[in-house]
DNA sequence: TGTACATCAGTGAACGCGCGTTCACTGATGTAC
DNA sequence: TGTACATCAGTGAACGCGCGTTCACTGATGTAC
């Protein structure tokens, strides 16, 4: 891992990489033990360098965390976008893609999902709300062109919101602990191939 | 406002009810600042003693916020009781009902809400099992009802677990910042009586 | 009814701790000549 | 190619702070006689 290399071993009195390194060292922290637990401290032990380096590349702790957020959001587009790729426009099939890209998304980084939807800030931050409006224009246009509409009318907002809350909180309510003795045994991609049709229907 | 009452003015040496006191400050503060800005210093300031306090009535701060949250449950599962009265069993609006209740707590609630869903300990307490396996049976018992089952099998647990992912999901939508704009004209009520018969259909 | 006493809720001062951030510094690196 | 110099990424020590928790204490209250 480029972590444990950076961690111990440096070749030189400057790191070379440090605002990937912290950026990394993070969202490890943050992931291993949760968003309250997190401290500068901690991220610069990880990198291996003094508490004060972090200065020369960030404002402070909450733009640091603010950073690795929108890089996680990054991540998610992208991988939205190649599992998108392999089905066909306005197929329901692209739908249920969808769905499955954002639960496992919440599964496989459960701290970067909660943050991005739960900030600190009262208000989001201008680099979320642009990924999010994104992100959710897609839906509405997969969504559109699922029912055939020649427009996100009033019917397709409130079809794409209803996908969206779905999925939303599927995504949540599996990273609730001990959860498993409330989910039915149908697998998730079957339930959520079953609410698209629900959804779209009619 | 009791809080006022007991914050500045104390007539004797004892507090006279501390314990509860103490549970309404940190509810508030909670709310007002969030989870991550709670100290239990702060609501000790609030209710008016020293800091030393507290540990009469709590062994440590987590077993504070545990107490705020199970009793925020208990407020929680009353007013589903007192919603669930007017509807006849077996009805649809009863499921509605339901619904409306969740978004409305999540909204009355948020700090609340979102704390009793992810809580800091790697493991749901005791007592927040006990309330969901409450609270969940009874939302597999009407939706069997709905459906004219006569008993909770795969098909019920299914049906459930799509309606608690769509509201619970809801609910936490409803709490992001500046979501305004992604949600449709249409009002919560319609919304979800909406998906109540497509999830309950066929 | 009055008194001695046990109880224990609340005090206030102190603790050790880890934190975020600042500061004057140092030394590696790239560039101009 | 060699040297002088500007740049600036990283150092390490220190800061002030608020925190959770402990401790020996105090004084109000209830009860036994």
């Amino acid at each position: 891992m480029a972590t444990e290399q950076t961690k111990n071993s440096r070749d030189s009195y400057h790191h070379g990489d440090l605002r990937d390194a912290l950026l990394q060292a993070t969202r490890e922290l943050i992931e291993a033990k949760g968003r309250d637990n997190f401290s500068v401290t901690d991220a610069c032990r990880l990198a291996g360098v003094s508490t004060a380096a972090p200065y020369k590349h960030f404002k402070s702790k909450e733009e640091m965390v603010n950073a690795v957020i929108a890089d996680a959001m990054g991540r998610h587009y992208a991988s939205l976008q190649l599992d998108l790729a392999g089905h066909e426009k306005g197929s329901k099939a692209r739908i249920v893609a969808m769905g499955l890209n954002y639960v496992d998304f919440a599964l496989r980084e459960p701290e970067m999902f909660k943050l991005r939807f739960d900030p600190n800030a009262p208000e989001e931050s201008p680099v979320l709300k642009e990924n999010g409006t994104l992100v959710y224009n897609l839906v509405k246009e997969e969504v559109r062109a699922a029912l055939k509409e020649p427009e996100v009318n009033a019917k397709v907002e409130d079809r794409s919101y209803m996908l969206w809350c779905f999925v939303h909180g599927m995504s949540y309510i599996s990273l609730i602990p001990d959860v498993a003795d409330k989910r039915p045994e149908t697998p998730v991609a079957v339930l959520l191939d079953d609410i698209a049709d629900r959804i779209l229907a009619d």
